[in-house]
DNA sequence: ACTAATTTATACACACTGTATGATTAATCT
DNA sequence: AGATTAATCATACAGTGTGTATAAATTAGT
């Protein structure tokens, strides 16, 4: 993958084999919806680590969690946002996008759902998932200036702000999490998402 | 209030006293967006009680944030429920749906936001949560069912089901939420989820 | 061989939930 | 009025979880 010779220390290879061990360890626990320990010691002993080593390594709870979501990204593909934005097709752009979020969402809706909960109570925490949360509404806004705003000439910065906020809502995990829950496929929620959103752009004119 | 003569001991008047003096505190410290300490002490602090009384009302932690949520749902009039049921103007019934929800859910944002994280780390309080929100689904098939259908004759069970399930979705607190941490006001958040539940309704035909 | 990074062990401080026990006060019953 | 019982509170404790301190053991880098 990178593009440079592969130049690292065993040392370095080890700890990092280490991290990997620890965050893959915790995916798989807060995975598990069955499971209700969620702390350290259960991590460790999944990880086959010591509970220190995850201090050690992540500096503490928090660090950890915040380290997991990017674990999360990294696994599930998330790289072909920027793809969206070179669709010419814009009623192309808008599904590809809401595909590209659900199927994030969908590769570990449990962890992704208690990760989401724990920042709603600890503030360390929250900041990691609001700052990506903005990004996705900068996205969804950048997604009509250049495709609906080209059609459909100008429609007021204000309705255009407005549609952002509508699209930022549909495309998040919560959205993704109700349909998701009431029995629906990954298809079908992408489907009707999209449904969705090409009616409110319709009907934002 | 009741229609019955007041009959009821000096004991559990004094009683009922002290569980609504709990509840308001809580209900007051977990709306403080500040405040990180949301344990039993500093509840009990708040409401000028002791611990112990807490637990000798409300048994357990989970069984006060349970009784909590009914706190919530007594003081935001969500009385009106049934009266949307009788609404006979189907775009009507669809806005008061909305309108109701919004009410309740921007009566206490902050509250709901994290009585609803602490359900996804504790399954003891997500049942009552859960059990809540397919009142809700059922609340939008049941509208779905008596206005959209009497409209346009039968639109298949299958379309019906998924129309309703983004009703639902629309109404959730988390849609709310997501228009409400945009800046946007409580009567623009019913304006605009009407519209789009408006425009899902049309394209579903 | 020496140094430094990584991991682990032991121990501890601190906070929170929940329980046990008993004391205190006041309402209720006979 | 006197006995009983519900409600509140105080103290103490068990159990658990996070995080830190200290030091030992292992292993890579130089």
């Amino acid at each position: 993958m990178s593009p440079r010779p592969y130049r690292m220390g065993k040392r370095q290879a080890a700890a990092a084999e280490t991290r990997a061990q620890i965050l893959e360890a915790a995916r798989q626990l807060l995975a598990d919806e069955s499971e209700i320990d969620l702390g350290m010691e259960a991590i460790a002993r999944r990880a086959d680590v010591s509970r220190l080593t995850i201090y050690y390594q992540f500096k503490s709870r928090p660090g950890l969690l915040e380290a997991l979501y990017d674990h999360l990204a990294a696994r599930g593909n998330v790289q072909s946002v920027a793809q969206v934005f070179h669709e010419p097709d814009p009623s192309v752009a808008l599904e590809k996008l809401i595909r590209t979020f659900v199927g994030f969402w969908s590769s570990d809706p449990v962890v992704i759902r208690r990760l989401r909960g724990m920042a709603t109570l600890d503030p360390d925490i929250d900041q990691g998932i609001r700052a990506r949360d903005a990004r996705r509404q900068h996205i969804a806004r950048e997604i009509l200036r250049r495709t609906v705003l080209g059609e459909k000439e100008k429609l007021g910065a204000e309705q255009q702000n407005l549609a952002a906020d509508v699209l930022s809502m549909l495309t998040s995990f919560e959205s993704y999490d109700a349909l998701a829950r009431a029995g629906h496929n990954q298809e079908a929620i992408v489907a009707t998402l999209t449904r969705v959103a090409h009616a409110v752009v319709a009907s934002t004119e």
